[in-house]
DNA sequence: GCCAACGTTGGC
DNA sequence: GCCAACGTTGGC
């Protein structure tokens, strides 16, 4: 195989996308993911939230955001398995990823952190705000990351 | 507990 | 195809 081939591809295997995907902490917290290290990200009913989670590639990075009680972006996960039917759908077409925890952040960014920020005032997690999974740009992905302490 | 935002459903 | 009614989400 030509070394450009290798290359090439390795070179795809790195232009990452980048998500956040919101829980509500007493369902199913970041704690509770970094113990069980992978899971299927299934019961998401909302078209325009399944088609983020079909546009996600493997190894593109998830932020993980805690609704309601801790309104706070607290962890960092990854793509590990693309889009499949989501097992808990009992009609329609849906579907789901499996996610990988990384790491909890040093300091979880606060809803009220991310609304005072002018880098991440475009933010989806704003502008939609009952949108549960959202494409993050890359600035606002730097930044996050900038201000969790990482 | 209230309310705004917004998606879905169903009548017309 | 429009729109009112209703249900859900999530911030405050």
């Amino acid at each position: 195989m030509p070394a450009r081939t290798a290359k090439t591809e390795s070179a795809a295997c790195t232009a990452v996308s980048f998500w956040l995907v919101k829980q509500e902490p007493a369902t199913y917290s970041f704690a509770q993911f970094q113990k069980e290290k992978v899971t299927a990200w299934t019961g998401v009913r909302n078209f325009q939230a399944r088609n983020n989670l079909r546009a996600m590639k493997k190894g593109d990075a998830v932020l993980y955001y805690h609704s309601n009680d801790d309104r706070a972006i607290v962890g960092l996960a990854e793509v590990v398995k693309t889009a499949y039917p989501d097992p808990t759908a009992t009609e329609g077409d849906w579907s789901c990823v499996d996610l990988k925890a990384i790491r909890a952040f040093a300091k979880p960014l606060a809803l009220t952190q991310i609304k005072t920020d002018a880098a991440l005032k475009n933010i989806v997690l704003i502008r939609q705000s009952r949108l549960s999974v959202m494409p993050v740009t890359p600035a606002e992905f730097v930044r996050i990351l900038k201000l969790t302490g990482d």
